[in-house]
DNA sequence: AATGAATGAGTTTTCATTCAT
DNA sequence: CATGAATGAAAACTCATTCAT
């Protein structure tokens, strides 16, 4: 189980014991969240996060010890959050590759365009922190090991294109479903859910070489 | 800054006239983009750049009005590589969309990996920075058009699956490339350029349906 | 000062609220008054006040936004106690007018003097910084206007040149009253306040016409 | 003949031999006049006065040592004109006193106006540059002299009010006429030329206590 | 636990002045 | 003489973090 267990790091944050430091803690965790969505790693004071939970500054360092401390709380959270939405899917049967692409994607787009903000920040500080790169990472990582095994059980029946190599189709193809819940933002891409899953579905079938016989009717014949 | 308003607006880069003024100038150039890539954006500081030209730290400000200006220089020669790599391709016939696809593909990738650090760096500045959010979709910009128009034509022809919304198709098989070219930096996805380039074109012929029958020999039956 | 506009608009000036506070930004204020005095207000750094104040740099910006942040402050004190000294006199039968000429000029110029190096001050921003300049108005503004109904009612009484336009003739006499207080200052004009007070209400209620009979023995057959 | 030898600083500006060294010189004056009416002192860059005067940066210095050089050499003309209108008057006789001082106020009172903008400068300079504050003085020097010796000449007459002590007189007065070429700036202060004189001289000859009878029939009796 | 205050290292930027050509 | 460029001493301001109550 991949990207959960990184928490325990040099210094741990504090733990609270009584209800009123779990309150405060989470309403530093809450603002945070928010003022990271809104402006992103650099823009964000300790202030800020502090006056929005409603607490002094002083307060933030009883819960965090740093900045980054918190940053790391709050995508502990998103990682957690993505893991399970990618692991724990509908159990499908073997037999239904298209409906099991259709189904991981449509949960990875989900879980990855609820977090979208916040995975960007982690984006801007991934570069040159390699703390966040490995977060970033491990974000992607159960989706793109899912992708990779898929591939590979599909290539062992001859329903997938033997000529491709697992781990980079599926870290090429995950790129690509998560490219999509950014671009969503950006006026001028507007697809509901539904034709978003739709569309990446039939391009990781088609990508990966997924005969069309092996397509549902709907999907394989669907006119322009 | 004092209070009163300087007639001038904002104020344009200097352009040197002397041959010394153009060396120094593109030897910040230079170190600005070295430690740009070596740094990321918010650890680089102003006097390194300097020093790593060889100048005083106020020469920098001879030739560039800010950090962010300097950037914006550097990327401004980017932006123009890629848009010039992406739509100076050789000329192919278009009854060759397999090659042609791949040979836009190595352009695209071999581009962008030229410039993958840079990127990124412009990237962890999206996020907040408008202005450099437009310069990221531009350096995306011609490469996504021309997918799309190469899509639209071979759907045109029958050639490639009709149910594809060209925008976001060529976007998402954009951004498959483009994070490829980004993956490659890290250790344990070790392709080579050639390697590289056959899988992204098999996943996007694939992807958009492009019947087998029109794959080269080699692509269509490539063993594992 | 990064690309995103903070959501806050002008930031307040913070209040102390503990008593330590209370005593920081108070040895602020006093040590910023004493240095403008001593300098004039471009040789003053930040870094000084803050030393003499006894407080570390940083704590400066806890308590005003800027250098001229501090000055506002300074000069609120030094407008108010103007504007006091200047409205609060001594009551003085209306049927007294040398009398009453003698009381203001001698509170003003007490006034005036008591905060003559700070004046100054604000008078070598005033030229340029509009906000300045309104304060520099606002010290003499309840002095004139004072002035000004003065010599109306006595011109009513027939007991001041009808001619005189009001607010301009309150304007040049009260710049005179506070000449006098910076002239003091350079050395070759040695008169003590008696002597100040006696020549500028001579002057004073000579220029505007008051008939000598309504000036004090005293006064008016003073020798040589 | 105070106020106009000071021109021997520590460093002599450069004096164009050429006609085009004189053309740009006079070039850099202008501009700097201009610039510092403008903008006041602190807010004007050498660059901002050489690109008005159509020069390089670098020429500034070929003319002047500095900035204050520049300032100092821009006085020297203002100084001189003050002096002359002060000095240069139409010679009265002696038992015009009344026409005498509005004369005078009238020479100075343009004379100040004329050079306004700049003495403000000047002044805002003078607080903390000993230089400066000299020049200042100059400025005023001969025109309080000259009141003074028309006061003492009076008050020897027996026109004017003993009691005064001459030199603070004049000084105070001098500030009163002074103080008006700056209000005049204001808005809400509007008089024209003539009526600012006969104000200021109705003063001043109220002041010192003129007797009525030495007045012009006009200015005795001039009704409201 | 919470709070208000203090700290100070760290950065960008300005601009008068000098200089090589 | 003029020019374009280089210089570097200032200086203001920010903000994460620490600390005394």
């Amino acid at each position: 189980m991949s990207g959960v267990e990184q928490a325990t790091g040099v210094q741990q944050e504090q733990v609270p014991v009584t209800d009123r430091g779990r309150r405060t803690r989470a309403a530093l965790l809450q603002a945070g969240r928010e003022l990271f969505e809104e402006r992103g790693w650099a823009d964000v004071r300790i202030d800020a996060v502090a006056e929005r939970a409603g607490v002094s500054h002083g307060t933030f360092y009883t819960w965090f010890d740093s900045k980054e401390s918190l940053l790391r709380a709050i995508v502990a959270v998103v990682v957690e959050d993505v893991f399970t939405a990618t692991t724990v899917g509908p159990r499908l049967p073997p037999d239904a590759p298209y409906a099991r692409i259709e189904a991981a994607n449509r949960l990875y787009l989900t879980a990855v365009t609820r977090h979208a903000r916040i995975l960007r920040v982690l984006d801007s500080l991934a570069d040159t922190r390699e703390e966040f790169r490995r977060l970033r990472v491990d974000v992607r990582e159960a989706f793109v090991r899912r992708g990779m095994e898929g591939l590979v059980r599909l290539q062992e029946l001859g329903l997938a294109d033997g000529a491709l190599p697992p781990r980079a189709t599926a870290s090429a193809l995950g790129a690509m479903v998560e490219s999509f819940a950014h671009l969503w933002q950006d006026p001028g891409e507007h697809l509901d859910e539904d034709a978003a899953v739709d569309v990446l579905t039939r391009l990781w079938a088609g990508a990966i070489g997924l005969p069309r016989s092996a397509w549902p009717d709907g999907a394989s014949r669907r006119p322009t």
